[in-house]
DNA sequence: ATTAGCATATGACGAGCATCATGTTAAAAG
DNA sequence: CTTTTAACATGATGCTCGTCATATGCTAAT
């Protein structure tokens, strides 16, 4: 049966979302074109309507989760009050982000995975890391321009190795010792 | 055809050093069983002679990837001349080990699939994250232990994060400058 | 009102997956 | 020397995967 425009284009919206959460909490791999549509309401059939492969579904959900991480972090920084690195930080390396990587940072998710990727996926994830980088220069102390990059890299590998470390770990006081360590540091 | 005892040990070893290896390349979902045991120079069938399951192979190729990449951290702790905490890290944060996930750091190489894993192979991770961090804390200044404990954690973490993101990366300058920022973070 | 177009559903395709049953053969045990 | 055992090969199992051909029936344009 054929649905309007305005439905179709939500159709798409749908399988996109949940691609963007699905792909984040199970791998790449580990989730299939079946089981996401039927997530999203739909048959399998029908994603080839929309997307021409996995491989591209793969790129726009990327692209997808990483904008609105993005656009996230972006809105705790400038809403925070007091200081804004350590909102963004403490937000970041919070319990609640590390048990729902479903709606969290990509790379996080999918870091070593995203490296198995072909071109258009990285790419995406290289705007994204520049876009990080460049954010957090802006909150980052530091003299020199170069001074205040270095440290917005080193910032945002401690966030993002914090938080896979405390994810892979079985121990809850450990995992929340290393957030806690994490975001010490990040406060300095 | 039956082979000796001797013989069919060094096939378990093979089969598990393989795994090791190509699961790091590829992901725990990214290689099956039949080409795991073709690279190993035997026959998908002869597999179950030796593991009951893909999971039981999942747990003990990750135990040895995870005691081979420690005990090459603590040899180069040992062996080096000068800041054994920057002999360590600058070749965690080289160009080489960015290059080569297959003989690597599992964590780096897998972390956010194990996470998803059972806890046969987290409780694995756990153990050697927490010898990891105690290493680690032999290598870091700090007044208190509590205080190089902390170090020692965010140390991993940037050493964590900025090797995944410098692979994550599509741009050659930008994962150097990635790699680059992570050790003098590390060093400073 | 009619028709053309297209977003979906249904179902099938071949490939690859983990797993297992069976056969073969040589090492180990007696 | 005979028998037992077990390592590996071969091939088949049932399942899941990505992809696609076709059918359906509603929407949008005429």
């Amino acid at each position: 049966m054929k649905v309007s425009r305005a439905q179709a284009a939500l159709s798409r919206e749908r399988i996109l979302e949940t691609a963007a959460k699905l792909f984040r909490e199970h791998g790449f791999d580990g989730i299939g074109i079946a089981d996401l549509m039927k997530e999203a309401g739909l048959t399998h059939g029908g994603f080839y309507g929309h997307f021409s492969s996995k491989e591209e579904l793969i790129a726009d959900a990327s692209t997808r989760a990483l904008k609105d991480t993005f656009a996230l972090m972006s809105k705790q920084a400038e809403r925070a009050q007091g200081d804004p690195l350590a909102a963004v930080a403490s937000r970041y390396l919070s319990s609640k982000h590390r048990n729902d990587p479903g709606t969290g940072c990509p790379l996080a998710a999918l870091g070593p995975e995203v490296a198995r990727q072909g071109q258009a996926v990285r790419e995406i994830v290289t705007d994204y890391v520049r876009s990080a980088v460049n954010l957090l220069m802006t909150l980052v102390a530091g003299k020199t321009r170069a001074a205040r990059r270095q440290k917005a890299i080193s910032t945002y590998a401690v966030l993002l190795g914090a938080l896979v470390t405390a994810r892979a770990v079985d121990d809850r006081e450990l995992s929340r010792e290393i957030l806690e360590a994490g975001l010490a540091t990040v406060k300095g």
